[in-house]
DNA sequence: AATGAATGAGGATTCATTCAT
DNA sequence: TATGAATGAATCCTCATTCAT
């Protein structure tokens, strides 16, 4: 993973911002982000510290990156998936639906992780120039797969896509939370009777989504 | 608000706590989790930091015995609002029970902002018996008011209050941090066009937790 | 120099206080304002890092303190020159009081090294009521000394004795820069033609205040 | 101020050089040293950082450029001054020599900051060369500067013109740090009784100068 | 029970300077 | 000569927690 030469060029840059990315990504999975410092994040890719904010002006920055990286691919992801149905069958079931998103949900961890930090440090320190550049990102992205939404799920109501895709959001952020408790709530849940709080992120988030679906079918139906 | 005696019986000691709690809370309301230390809370509670320990064993402690507080204020007055249509009318809609949530809802804001940092903070750092008290004792309020909520909604099939209760719960986590952005994110989506972001909690809460229920009720249907 | 007990009573206060002081003067004397670092001076005292903290708010602040009590020191070796002057002769002329200022400003280095640093970095980091106090020790002092010195120099109109003071904090300042180049200017100044830099420190300050009096003596005559 | 093309001859150099040292002064009068950046010098000047370092080894050595050259322009502006006084009127008074001093100094204010920092900051990372330079060139305006002053003022002894030179130094540093405090500083000397140490530069340099050379021609007269 | 003095870990960030191109 | 990517040293201060009194 190391890289000696200076990147002169905008693709050699570019490469070298992904190197300093997939490098974060790497320690961030196997701990968190308070014990990610921009030390090991630099050791890792092989450069010295000061390097680190050549690419990235904060460390909320980086991690902000490393979001709309996993963000994007699995935008992506979801896209390709309705697209199929789009060009194929044309519109599908709830239930159908739900289990294409289960798929683009695999191992996104990350996405969801990161999320959950989202708004209470990331966004903490950021400038309104990458934070403005975010949004719109996420913006676009939700618009356009909430489009591709209605096609599929021909209940939905024009722009409902939009509301789905936000909803999507909420239950990411509040599902994690969920999900991914902290090894002694881990094991306090493992108690008898606790067995409630013991929450598989997919699943329960599939279930969330189809029962959030239904309720919008249901209101179309009226 | 200060006390200077020594706190011998146990009604002294609760009383005490209670009023540690209620400095906590203050503080809390008016700036945020991280900007509130100990020594503001000793200092505003009128003893010295020391004896904020004797009373919680760490700040996450402490920050988790407000929030259950605030639980179950909510819970109380959710409870009493679900009982008084159990014993008058005997049931509602999704609608007029969406109407009383709201208003059980009003003023909750440190419930909300206190959950959102719920498993990424105060959960890393309590000791088992804390975490198992905790939960709990939500596990016992969720049983409590999901079986009223079975009562209030016909349409509930057994033991799907306490998961409606669970999504309440997974909704106050990712709508609060919607609904509360930094103030740069705010300017952000102050810009046009990126309205979507701008999420009133209640409000946004409310036409979640309708669909959701809506999608029970349809699923209950067929 | 390790004191391991708890400060309790505010005499053993003062003492900690006291022996933080001492111990950077000496870390001072060897090197440098920057090369102090508040670990060293914690190491030094015996101390962990956050304990100098409570007793001094900044770098700033703790240097300022041993200024001001080198400054009273002086001040107060002074004073009492000055008064053995109006008790016994009642007056003096202009070479006995320089002859006199040369005693009382032998090994002041540290005096004069820290004015020299007062205004550039010292006073940039410390808050109002510091400055304030410092500055208030500062004049009590001034116009004590000033009027000790218009009982001892019978040509000084009023209040010239304060103007003369000043004068010496400017000296003070100005001579100091002189009188202690870097290392590598000593080297250069020890060429030959640039002996006009080389400053001794106590001779020319006790010069250039002698011209002044003289002056003041020469505008009194007028 | 942009210069695009490659510096060959040594014409080219010293344009260069020149746009340099102006891009440094427009920045330092504006903020100061510490503020002052290399990256911001290289940008006002229109060049890339490394290049900087292509005219001037160090920062210290670049702001040391900067105060040999308002040293020279006010030695250049003071000896026309005494020159005129040498041709026409042959010699003048001290108050004479004071009002045309007052005007030299007028807009001096870059030279009285930089001299303020040349020995606790510049002279502390520059080669033995470039100090030798400076100070030579200091050494020759001064002795050139001091022979004129004895021609104006004939009460001064044959080589008394260095020493008053040397003084005008002592007292430039001095008085600047009175004159220029820190904002809080600024805000206590406000208070009331303080007023002793509100300092005007011009004003406070001058009255001092004049009791010096009063002093001076005291001495002269005995 | 109460105090409050003492502890000490913990890390992002800047920027002068270098050097490969 | 010019560039600008890369380097990496260097350190103050907060504050949750402990524990002697």
């Amino acid at each position: 993973m190391v890289i000696k030469q200076r990147a002169i060029s905008d693709e050699q840059k570019e490469e070298r911002r992904q190197a300093i990315l997939n490098a974060t990504l790497q320690l961030f999975q196997k701990t968190s982000y308070e014990a990610v410092s921009i030390a090991d994040v630099a050791q890792k890719t092989g450069i010295a510290k000061g390097t680190v904010y050549l690419y990235f002006k904060t460390k909320e920055e980086l991690f902000l990156a490393l979001l709309a990286q996993e963000f994007e691919a699995w935008f992506d992801e979801a896209d390709a998936c309705f697209k199929q149905i789009q060009v194929g069958q044309g519109s599908c079931t709830v239930d159908e639906l739900i289990t294409l998103m289960g798929y683009s949900l695999k191992n996104r961890s990350t996405l969801a992780r990161l999320t959950a930090i989202l708004h209470s440090i990331l966004e903490q320190n950021i400038n309104f120039a990458t934070a403005l550049h975010f949004k719109q990102m996420l913006l676009a992205r939700i618009l356009q797969t909430g489009a591709l939404l209605e096609t599929c799920l021909p209940f939905l109501k024009p722009r409902q896509g939009t509301l789905v895709m936000l909803h999507i959001y909420v239950l990411l952020i509040g599902v994690q939370q969920l999900a991914e408790p902290a090894p002694i709530v881990r094991q306090v849940i493992a108690q008898k009777g606790l067995e409630v709080f013991q929450v598989d992120f997919t699943d329960y988030f599939l279930q969330s989504l189809k029962v959030f679906l239904n309720g919008l079918e249901y209101q179309a139906q009226e």
